[in-house]
DNA sequence: CAGGATCCGATCGGATACTG
DNA sequence: CAGTATCCGATCGGATCCTG
């Protein structure tokens, strides 16, 4: 159950699409986009660093994840039309209260996740150090 | 990307699992898990309670969520030894705290998840009203 | 009733190549 | 640079059957 490669929302499984919450849920039980806000919170960026932020993400789900936040309008793209072009992505006034879920999705994190037994590898750029994001709206 | 059947760590990909809110990324970041901490949080339910609950959830896979979130520590696995068996699910104290993420997911879908064209289909039991999880901790 | 085993289709996502 | 299109393998998850 993952979020769809476009933002449609015929989806006939089980998103529970229904209520809020499980809006929600659907769209955050995506490890993709809560990364990418979660690094789009510590500012914007675009498209090859945040790509590159996310070690393994390859460009199509990139750009479907961006494309889907942005039709959702947690996302903004601005594009430059420069050669090479130049695309910059950047949170929106909603996309910056997803802050409230990745703090308490941190805040979790670091109290029952912080000691087991880590298994080999580090992939994507998680800085463990809390991003300028408004976790005081909390 | 997904949470893998069994809750071994070992995947090379990219689940970024070295860092707290990486894993925390990386578990949250499936709905079933969301899903049924949500329910667990609501009370302690039967295996196929439970199953009815989130509609269209396999044994398989409800077993498997089930399994990582006993391993993890997050659910308490009480089994009855009677005929015909009975076991019940209930969140553990430190699964409690699973309740603030739902909650900061909850408040974000309430608030700007709330009026989009709801797509036809009701499927999963997601009650509106509030649970009485410990939402005041946050 | 709870759940393990298996089969198998659906989907996702990575790699690559190509375009403006 | 910022994507899109395509191919294709890996994985997940549903259905079914079976057991204690």
């Amino acid at each position: 159950m993952k979020v769809s490669d476009q933002a449609n929302g015929t989806n006939q499984q089980n998103d529970c699409t229904a209520t809020p919450l499980g809006r929600a849920i659907h769209l955050l039980g995506d490890s993709w986009v809560l990364l990418i806000i979660m690094n789009l919170l510590r500012g914007s960026m675009r498209f090859n660093t945040l790509r590159a932020t996310l070690n393994h993400i390859s460009s199509k789900t990139l750009s479907n994840r961006l494309k889907l936040l942005e039709e959702l309008g947690f996302v903004q793209r601005k594009a430059f039309l420069e050669i090479p072009p130049r695309v910059e992505y950047h949170i929106t006034e909603k996309g910056q209260e997803l802050g409230d879920v990745i703090a308490a999705l941190e805040k979790f994190g670091n109290k029952h996740l912080s000691n087991l037994p880590a298994p080999s590898n580090n992939d994507c750029q998680l800085s463990t150090e809390k991003p300028p994001c408004d976790q005081d709206t909390l």
